[in-house]
DNA sequence: CGGGCACGTTGACGTGGATCAAACAGACGG
DNA sequence: CCGTCTGTTTGATCCACGTCAACGTGCCCG
């Protein structure tokens, strides 16, 4: 497994993605804590493992940079990507429950993690509320984001669901200083597919269908998005299925 | 909204299904402290909600009796039930995100939950290490929870829907020491519909064949299962989508 | 610079489940 | 005991998306 570990100490106190990560509102001392706590950096190489079903779950993950999905699969082989996590996520919270990591974790594109032992993490909540507190709203923000994709998989059709795939994407880039217009995808049509519950041949006819209704342009995994409000209606006004 | 609020205080020490819930594995003394942050119980009458999408989040409800289903909905009124609870599983950790709920809570018969105000629970969950971790865990499940929905509705068929929603159910009911092959469902076939991404006429059709292949007995709601290990080949061994 | 290869696009066709419709069963109140 | 209402079953038809297949395109590596 070509995985470099780089035992660098991580200093959450400077990381620029404080706001959007566990870090968010602490004071000054308590970042200092923070900084302890979380040991070293992962370098992860485009398509290895960050976990897999079954490994023992040690820590979470906080993405320094780069770009993952997590997946689950059946023993028939049929697989479901559970979603894509971009740079200040977190990684790891399906393993808690049993100890094991319940999906597998890869990136899309060379990354780094920082790594979060789980036992020093409890410790440290115990101490800083606004770490316990901000832990807790990172673990149900991940409840309501799966209902989010519950709704999306269950009641509507191929072109909403790649509608809410593609608003969604940007406004996460958005939220990281990125062009909310345009962006780089860094999965494949299936791996899309796979996430919206269709098959990747549905996902490319919709992306041709909406460059040539003009909402986006695309070319390959480089989209620009031209009517975003469009792309909201498609969303909402959408004859039910 | 006729919702009954009864000042009982309640006795996690004394609660059968305390190896179930929150309490699992905790020591007697522990179990007192516990015994004073559940505050008090609260009455649900069928059909009505014990919490709605946008309502200010303030704690967390343990079943102590009855079952919930929780459901989002959409502008458009599409909506999506999310999920099944019984006795001993928690409700509401939706709302700790944004400190309001993101989804309803119905009660699908006459019920009772324990409330649990979130700030106590933070602040208890600091002083005891196992309520802590037992709580992460909650959360933990219920995103592990998610992640099989999500490949339920993205890659299995109908009758494999059907299926693992069966099996699901049978194995809930015998872990609360009720029956696994017969039971009685609170749900209609809509909600059951809603849960597994299709309509209530295709979840008719679907129980209609595992009877007739000897799967299963229907009467209405009540259910008997007449062979489990063909349900669970089912599930694995149906062509892919 | 050319050949292989993974990924993406597009077309033709098939089908699982949605939709529409009608009839039925049990629950309940008068 | 009957009428009404909600939930369920079943049949006939339709269509969105899956499937299968052929072809394009950018990219890496010799």
């Amino acid at each position: 497994m070509p995985i470099t570990i780089g035992h660098l100490r991580t200093a959450c106190s400077q990381c620029n993605l404080r706001e959007l990560c566990l870090p968010y509102g602490l004071s000054n001392p308590e970042l200092e804590l923070l900084d302890e706590m979380v040991g070293t950096r992962r370098k992860i190489k485009r398509h290895t493992n960050l976990y897999r079903s079954g490994d023992p779950f040690e820590g979470i993950y906080a993405i320094r940079a780069g770009f993952f999905k997590t997946d689950v699969l059946l023993e028939d082989g049929r697989d479901q990507v559970t979603g894509f996590q971009m740079a200040g996520e977190i990684l790891g919270l399906d393993g808690i429950s049993t100890e094991h990591h319940s999906c597998n974790a890869v990136a899309l594109e060379d990354s780094e993690v920082c790594v979060i032992g789980f036992a020093k993490l409890e410790e440290l909540s115990r101490e800083v509320t606004a770490l316990q507190h901000n832990f807790h709203k990172v673990m149900s923000r991940e409840i309501v984001r799966d209902h989010g994709l519950m709704m999306l998989l269950g009641t509507m059709r191929a072109e909403e669901r790649l509608a809410a795939f593609l608003l969604n994407m940007s406004q996460r880039f958005m939220a990281r200083g990125y062009s909310q217009q345009e962006f780089h995808l860094r999965m494949t049509r299936e791996e899309i597919g796979s996430y919206l519950g269709l098959k990747l041949e549905t996902v490319s006819r919709a992306f041709s269908k909406f460059q040539d209704d003009g909402y986006i342009s695309v070319q390959q995994k480089h989209i620009r998005i031209i009517d975003i409000p469009g792309l909201r209606k498609l969303l909402n006004h959408q004859a039910p299925r």
